[in-house]
DNA sequence: TAGATTGTTAATCGATTAACAATC
DNA sequence: TAGATTGTTAATCGATTAACAATC
């Protein structure tokens, strides 16, 4: 178990590196890989090699000298540090062409998370039945009642931009504590509320813009 | 037209953040609104004010001291930016869940951006098929032949890991220069191809990285 | 003129990277 | 011991923010 105080301490461009970390020493383990070094590792994830051992040596010493660092190791380092043996349920608000192909994304397959619940308006024609996976599709009214029930802490925003931030009041109302955002505005939320916003059109907006320099 | 010096020399932060700009005033225009500051501004798109000037003065003075920023004027310079009038075409490869929801995400509706080839392998079993907003789904083998006639230069890769890379040699093979890359890899490509990744499974376990601290 | 808000400077903060002594 | 590679320091770089003179 690392120490809270380190977690905390965590500068936040390394925390998002730790998946990357994670999954690279997972990949070299499943491919019968025992050991590794930062120079080898720069190349495959695309980060600098002091980087990588900056970003190790805030957890202590990882790896030995003259040798490198051993992948069973490491992946179940990062695999603690992560939780990735905890169980993760997510709740899906907004079952359009997103919501549904993120539905079917089977996020499961590689990781213990998974979405258990959906909403949606109860326009909506889904609202009612089960996707092929079974999950139910709620109306959106019951929204705080089956998460708290379920003790669901975490949602997946899928909505269109108008309803976004109401969904989120709807959301922090029902205690949920971290969000993934596909709407493209900011959200307001309270300050223990985490929010990470993906916006497919600004991605597209800012690579075009790199492409015309 | 923004000076090419200017445009290159711009921090990649600031760069990241021309798409939310452009999009706050566009929506301040539509709703009417003709005038506006660096501190509202902050208040509704979550930037620090003084980032906001900042930002804004790398391209000379936009804003009249005492009054803020003229709405209209400012859609239209960030707009020519990013060059929104402009048509762009995008090839999308790899016609699964999530590709599927791409194509039906309809970019056009609210930028000049679209989808207008789609590709998958041949045992899918959509290809040779059209989808119901009309845009055709090739066999990847015909990928080089129809990017280059089309006169493509921006693609989307929505395949699995596994095909990715292989997928984008064949894309710079084809002469694109821009990737939106959703598979969860580092991919490798010459100096003058953009990569843009977007990395669904990251981001989620990013957000209960944090949520745990 | 008085009030508001910019544009810009200087300070601060955070992240990256080069370099190398430590050590396996 | 010789060679490899870490862990860490110091230098550099880039981004954010506070503060305020300039000026509309």
């Amino acid at each position: 178990m690392v120490e809270k105080k380190i977690r905390e301490s965590l500068p936040k461009a390394t925390a998002k590196r730790l998946p990357q970390y994670y999954r690279f020493f997972k990949k070299l383990v499943d491919e019968g890989v025992s050991r590794t070094n930062s120079q080898s590792m720069s190349q495959k994830i695309g980060v600098d090699a002091a980087t990588i051992r900056r970003d190790f040596s805030l957890f202590g010493e990882l790896g030995r000298r003259g040798y490198g660092y051993n992948t069973k190791e490491l992946r179940d380092f990062f695999g603690d540090l992560l939780g990735q043996d905890r169980e993760t349920h997510l709740a899906l608000i907004g079952v359009g062409n997103l919501g549904r192909a993120l539905i079917n994304y089977h996020f499961q397959d590689r990781n213990k998370m998974r979405i258990t619940q959906a909403y949606d308006i109860a326009e909506n024609k889904l609202v009612g039945t089960e996707t092929s996976s079974g999950i139910p599709i709620h109306d959106i009214s019951d929204l705080e009642k089956n998460i708290k029930k379920a003790k669901i802490t975490t949602a997946i925003i899928s909505v269109k931009q108008e309803n976004a931030q109401e969904v989120a009041d709807k959301l922090v109302e029902a205690g949920i504590k971290g969000i993934l955002n596909f709407a493209p505005i900011h959200l307001k939320v309270p300050d223990d509320v985490h929010v990470q916003s993906i916006d497919l059109t600004k991605e597209l907006q800012t690579l075009l813009f790199f492409m015309s320099e």
